[in-house]
DNA sequence: TACCGGTACCTAGCGTTACGTTGTACCGGT
DNA sequence: ACCGGTACAACGTAACGCTAGGTACCGGTA
């Protein structure tokens, strides 16, 4: 299910987990765990910790070994000045990404009419027009 | 540049074409071109061709050769049933992902106080505490 | 004529990413 | 002693976009 959903995910995951990190440290399982329960049910644990990895090893994030009542030490990931540099790029090539996307999004609901007559004004009419020559 | 935006690109850039041919038949050449001066000035011209090979393999788009003035002939896709449906399911994918993200920015912004006081009401508040134990 | 740039398409190999699976290690309850 | 939950790690696979080429046709300029 959801093959989308698995190739949308590249790129916007680490910034989810960022956003995440940003509100508040937190350990691998207990961000597969939350992740999953706001709705990305069937996200891999391995994936949330390969990507942990990915962006220790960049330096977006401290790591503090705390140790658990049950089971292995947690690495808690707490985001550093680094990752947040990194979360406003992230913001900011969302919006830009979701701003193009959304305004597609206002030329289909015109064209069916599901009645979301909003969030555009008029930059839907483009100058150029890449259709001339034909015969 | 914006190696985020490449990786952020994956999964979303095929629903945007198809959104592109929604609005009305296109080739290859002029999508391209189109997506450029939309904003995304940095696309390879072979990723856009190599999405559109995708697409038709999987028989979301009709294809019609149309001789043209200069140069060889274009590849004129139309989108069809399948595409559309498939369409309607990145709509789907989006609307779910950016409604994720978008909570989370409003939590960032909650945070960082930056006047964006809306969007959200009261899906914040999550009943799981997983942060229980400690010591 | 010879060359260059614009139009229009296609291909091969690469790096990144999320997934599935498996394995390790620790703990408490039955 | 065993099982299940917690917590992390490593392996290979598939999909995607990018880089970097190539082919082909045309008109303008030197």
């Amino acid at each position: 299910m959801a093959n989308q959903m698995t190739e949308m995910l590249k790129g916007t995951l680490e910034g989810i987990v960022l956003a995440i990190l940003e509100a508040r440290p937190a350990y691998g399982y207990e961000i597969t765990a939350q992740l999953r329960d706001e709705g990305f049910a069937d996200l891999a644990e391995g994936t949330v910790y390969a990507l942990l990895v990915r962006i220790e090893q960049r330096g977006f994030v401290d790591v503090e070994k705390v140790p658990s009542e049950k089971g292995p030490p947690r690495k808690v990931y707490s985001l550093n000045a680094a990752g947040r540099a990194q979360l406003d790029e992230f913001w900011a090539t969302w919006t830009f990404l979701a701003g193009r996307i959304e305004h597609l999004r206002a030329a289909h609901a015109g064209r069916t009419g599901t009645g979301t007559t909003s969030t555009d004004s008029g930059t839907t009419q483009r100058t150029t027009d890449r259709t001339e020559g034909d015969d």
